[in-house]
DNA sequence: TCGATATAATTCGTGAAGCGAACTATCTGG
DNA sequence: CCAGATAGTTCGCTTCACGAATTATATCGA
């Protein structure tokens, strides 16, 4: 209960802090590699594999019309590319080119060893349970397939 | 080390995914308060005090001419007024009105239920210990003071 | 088979957000 | 008193996000 050391912060304040901290970290390593945050966010979502802009819609949380105009400038750009669907001709396949690819490891790998550090004041098993708990929330919220890790979702768990 | 339930997931992930969900969550409780994210954020850091302009830019890590558009945004909301600074005439100070001020008070609120609400499938250890753990996570990393708790930062502790 | 409806995506217009460069006004140190 | 430094704003630009309207294709039912 002592106020010495700022006292203990609430749950809400601590997600919204910690958030804040991620973001400002994941935008900057985004800008150092050429890229917005959204369109590293999706470049990451498509590292998993393609999708149509629907599902991409449903995992980015955003509407259709925003997404035509991400996935448009993230193409002119060179890092992904539509494909037709050959299941359904109105539909396309949003995927990585080789350029996408390759950028997006390197982004992906730089951004993990810098949003650890954020962690690197904490005993290794202090981490352990930080992640293990934020694992629970993340799962109990069903949060997307954002940020998808290399070995995550193993392809027999796939379903497209 | 099995897979049946996914498996733990690393910190970055964990922390990325959280971060996301938290977002989603601020973004939507703001929407349904009539306010952009950043609007909100800016009612919120300006809920413990007013500051000057080159203060916000550096507590929200936004360049100036960024904060100029926002606090136009929001002072044309009715939500925050800029006031002269008697020690400097170069300088404004920034604060709410008092319509923001009881806008940001419900904001505020209702955003911390809802965040609260992502760790309602932990136990009341658990959830004290993530709030620990992330705690000393923003506070290793200096997060600035953005969604401050009310009493939070005793006035003693006030610098300006 | 044909027509109604649903679905996938794009286009268009609008506003918020963010940045850097250039600018104005004031403050401060020598 | 003048040369910087500092506080903010303005300007032009791009990105982002949305809803409404549109186009094209798919699918379902009669």
């Amino acid at each position: 209960m002592g106020k010495q050391d700022y006292g203990p912060i609430g749950i809400a304040t601590a997600l919204v802090r910690s958030s804040f901290l991620v973001n400002a970290v994941y935008a900057e390593s985004s800008r150092e590699h050429g890229l917005t945050p959204q369109q590293g966010q999706l470049l990451c979502v498509l590292m998993a594999q393609p999708y149509g802009m629907g599902e991409l819609g449903a995992i980015l949380g955003l509407a259709k019309s925003s997404l035509t105009g991400l996935v448009d400038r993230t193409e002119r750009n060179g890092l992904v590319q539509r494909e037709p669907n050959p299941q359904d001709s109105r539909a396309v396949r949003v995927g990585l080119t080789s350029q996408g690819g390759r950028l997006v490891r390197e982004f992906y790998a730089e951004t993990c060893r810098r949003i650890e550090k954020l962690s690197a004041g904490l005993s290794a098993t202090d981490r352990d349970t930080l992640a293990s708990l934020l694992g629970r929330v993340v799962l109990d919220n069903q949060v997307p397939m954002v940020f998808i890790e290399p070995d995550e979702g193993a392809p027999a768990a796939r379903r497209y």
